[in-house]
DNA sequence: ACAAAAGTGTTTAGATTACACCCATGA
DNA sequence: TCATGGGTGTAATCTAAACACTTTTGT
């Protein structure tokens, strides 16, 4: 321990890319600080770690408090480090990102910190080093998307083939062929049909489904290709 | 600043996943520890950060300290953050990963601070989670050999594709059918056939291929399928 | 000429892609 | 019955994988 203290210490933060998904994109949760420096610039939810308590119990902490929902999908995605990135003060931020259900979450809380949900595409400029936090993050999820299906922590217990594709192109940011889609993550089995039918869309009507309940045991395969 | 005053600071520390390649298997550059805690117990190569320093250069740092390299592949894995992942002091972590050419680096170094080279396959048992974060950089290893050839940083300038071939099998831990491997890194475009033969293997010799200089503007495609 | 490793070719099975077509339904 | 998405089928293309076959060379 001796040995230790000729080292330096250094605040550690927590920044949190949370990414919710309504009206077919999706939308991260941003706040303008209310505090110096970068006081009313655009902002990732954040917080500091404090004594005794890991990175992720930090992130889902923030998360808790800022939107009122508590375990759900938290991943880090990693440490931004360069010395100067906050102006104020030395601070190692330890980046992570999180998959809500905007249907779900505390929307009095969200209020409270005067956070916003801002659509991907349209994103201000945002203090530091968070856009690059940001990007990493997306990144990250579009990996963790190819190989498992992810996307369920972002849609309701139920939903159709149709909202699912539209998540996934929201996601990889591009556009999958319908028919292809729908064969090839049915052929991954871990999905099961519900007897409804979702009418707002179409006359028709699209049948809803939801995630098997026992998909950890199930191989899912590659689900997109890049 | 005055607001960050009151939140606790620590410390924090790197500790380098040091992959190298020798004689057909992943080798891992381990040291036991001089000091307490786990004085004795195998560790991988780190340090603590300094304040004006980032996690990079941290690391590069490092590398250099123990290998005498310069320049060399390096990134981040992630933070490990638990409270009591030493047991001595709160230290918060950040795992990176170096691809090293074994028969570049500076033996005298290496030997000063004791360590060695420890094929992949037999690690002893390592400190704190040291294991974890070899297994967690190895999957990165593997990740990012998907994408691009990453193994050219752990051979020499000249290499057979056999010896390519080789190197793969060891990142992954399974054998390549020779033929179709052969083809497969043929199709991507990003080698270079050299005139010169490694005689030292068969009487017939394989060729020296090199990788084209220009990869970053030729887009790789996967190289290996999960 | 032969052994042994390097390197090529062929065949099959399966996945991807593009796109045409049928279906169910409310107005 | 018809317009509109929902949903299915099919053919062309590409890729992976297994494995037989040919080439080169020192002894």
């Amino acid at each position: 321990m001796e040995l230790y203290k000729i080292h330096p210490q250094h605040y550690v933060s927590i920044d949190c890319v949370i990414l919710g998904y309504q009206n077919d994109e999706l939308k991260l949760l941003l706040y303008p600080r209310g505090f110096e420096p970068s006081k009313g610039k655009w902002s990732l939810l954040g917080g500091f770690i404090q004594q005794e308590e890991s990175g992720d119990e930090a992130a889902a902490r923030i998360l808790k408090q800022t939107t009122g929902l508590e375990q759900i999908f938290l991943e880090q995605v990693e440490a931004f480090s360069v010395p100067n990135r906050d102006p104020e003060a030395r601070v190692i931020s330890l980046a992570y990102y999180a998959l809500i259900r905007i249907d779900l979450h505390d929307e009095e809380k969200v209020k409270e910190n005067g956070a916003y949900w801002v659509p991907i595409r349209k994103l201000p400029q945002l203090i530091f080093d968070h856009q690059a936090m940001f990007e990493k993050a997306l990144a990250k999820l579009q990996q963790k998307a190819v190989y498992s299906l992810v996307g369920f922590e972002l849609l309701p217990e139920k939903f159709t083939l149709i909202q699912l594709r539209k998540l996934y192109e929201a996601i990889f940011q591009r556009e999958f062929d319908p028919g292809n889609f729908r064969k090839k993550i049915l052929s991954l089995g871990v999905l099961e049909k519900l007897s409804e039918k979702d009418p707002s869309e179409s006359r028709k009507g699209a049948f809803y489904y939801k995630a098997k309940s026992n998909i950890e045991e199930i191989g899912i395969d590659r689900i997109v290709k890049f």
